[in-house]
RNA sequence: GGCCCCGUCGUCUAGCGGUUAGGAUCCAUGGUUUUCAUCCAUGUUACAGGAGUUCAAUUCUCCUCGGGGUCACCA
């Protein structure tokens, strides 16, 4: 059974790099039956909140992403790696050392000057003298001096580092007890029976040191995929100025989450010349060795794309649904059908989609100048009163068409081209030159506030 | 700086020795729409550079250049 995680370290909300990999964990696991967990590392007892925790559930929530089991909190398995770290102690396999944070200072600023490889020198490696007094020592791993250490990527390849070059003894446990990363990672994912780790390729220097540990303690190595970072538009590593934004920030700013997981799915990952994924092509098609091996530069081009796609296609009862987050309550009104139907064209987004509703909704109380000038002449208003009388004497008008259909009369009667009562009734009606169909406006908001419309832009522009 | 990874249109990407180098987005133009948007059509734009290997390199190898990551008692 395949089985992947999420492992975040609690010191921040959500962002898009981390949900693209969580995302790719999902998908791979769903695809074969496996389990997606979710582990929180707080280890460093400093530097993390239960608010960042709720904060990543709660962008699951949203995006319908749901890990199986039970979180597993790092902060609350001490005896489990203090176990380990005993059992490497008795084996040899590890050490006490007793340096000194200053000595560890001096020892990388000699090898700094002679322009060395900054590296622990393994003082206390065989040692078994006295323990200086009063020192709190931590705990090193007897890391191999020499040789190969081969990770097998299946994003990168096999990719080979030289022991000499990159290890020393590292870390495993502060001198408070508290054990390290690296050590927790392998410990956990063994432990948690995680056999395939899809995370960012910003760990895979940090791989050959979880094998080290992996290799000490006689566990078997998990798959490895190490996804490229993705970038700003500088090439940089994401910010929070620059779309390393909390997740839930696309939700305010009026994106559906099937978009932005579409979106993030195509970030990295592709499957042939296919754009659009749904939750179910995603987990049918999602495959870790089509993940590509360069980092690729954020930007919301496509994003807008993929959101209005989702929004055009959504039905206008989940529309509304969700449109009410977005502080526009359309359930109870009656022409909600025609009202959604001739706005979800136009939107980039939810925001702007309610925005555009609300508009319509509400009457103007201002008039755009260059679209008085241009389509609002006084020629224009005979036509609008015609037209207002032929609406005040008319007893059934519901539907766009009905609209329509004494707008012609109009244009019929007084021999005039569309345009000539079109665009001064959008002005009176809207207070600009655009927006969705003029029939379809007046069916939305009615007879009567139509007739006041006119009545208002008259008064307001004569 | 050491080590590691990467390099196809502006952007996301397809390609896995022989292609008019494809798609999407963006942008531009035209059509549809009384407007705007949608939609449809058309168009501009890419193999970082240099050596090899080969009958043939975007594709394989090496070098250069460029970008990124990582080198903690952070994760």
């Amino acid at each position: 059974m395949v089985v992947t995680r999420f492992a975040p370290s609690p010191t921040g909300y959500l962002h898009i790099g981390g949900l693209r990999t969580a995302l790719f964990s999902y998908l791979w696991a769903k695809q074969n039956n496996g389990r997606f967990v979710l582990r929180i590392e707080d280890t460093d007892k400093k530097r993390n909140s239960q608010e960042a925790t709720d904060a990543i559930l709660k962008a699951f929530q949203w995006l319908g992403l749901k890990h199986d089991g039970e979180i597993t909190y790092q902060s609350q398995r001490d005896e489990i790696y203090a176990k380990y770290i005993k059992q490497l102690l008795e084996q040899d396999k590890a050490y006490k050392c007793y340096m000194t944070k200053e000595e560890l200072t001096e020892l990388r600023e000699t090898q700094m000057a002679n322009k060395e490889r900054t590296m622990y020198n393994g003082k206390y490696r065989d040692f078994d003298g006295v323990a200086p007094e009063g020192i709190e020592p931590v705990i090193r791993i007897k890391a191999p001096l020499s040789g190969e250490i081969l990770v097998r990527d299946g994003v990168k390849g096999d990719v080979s580092f030289q022991a000499q070059d990159i290890l020393d003894d590292f870390v495993i446990a502060r001198s408070d007890g508290a054990p390290t990363y690296n050590f927790v990672v392998a410990i956990d994912d063994y432990l948690m029976g995680i056999n395939e780790v899809i995370r960012g390729d910003d760990h895979l220097s940090n791989t050959p040191k979880q094998i080290v540990i992996y290799e000490a303690l006689g566990f078997e190595i998990p798959k490895f995929y190490h996804v490229p970072m993705i970038h700003n538009s500088k090439g940089k590593k994401l910010s929070k100025r620059d779309g390393a934004t909390d997740v839930m920030a696309y939700k305010e700013m009026g994106y559906k989450p099937e978009a932005l997981l579409n979106f993030l799915v195509r970030l990295g990952w592709s499957h042939g010349d296919q754009e659009i994924f749904n939750m179910a092509e995603m987990q049918e098609l999602f495959n870790p060795k089509d993940i590509n091996k360069s980092a690729s530069i954020y930007n919301t081009e496509k994003l807008d794309w993929l959101n209005a796609h989702y929004i055009k296609n959504s039905s206008n009862n989940e529309l509304a649904e969700l449109l009410t987050d977005y502080d526009l309550v359309l359930t109870s009104h009656d022409k909600k059908e025609i009202l959604l139907d001739a706005i979800k064209d136009r939107a980039k987004n939810l925001q702007e989609m309610a925005d555009m509703a609300k508009e319509i909704l509400s009457t103007p109380t201002s008039y755009d100048k260059k679209a008085v000038k241009k389509a609002f002449k006084d020629e224009s208003i005979p036509i609008l009163n015609t037209f207002g009388a032929k609406l005040s004497n008319s007893e059934s008008c519901h539907l766009p068409t009905d609209y329509h259909s004494l707008m012609q009369e109009v244009v019929d009667e007084m021999k005039i081209g569309f345009g000539k009562i079109g665009m001064p009734l959008r002005v009176a009606l809207l207070g600009k030159m655009t927006g969705p169909g003029i029939d379809v406006v007046m069916a939305v908001i009615g007879k009567d506030e139509t007739m006041q419309r006119i009545a208002n832009a008259i008064a307001a522009n004569s």
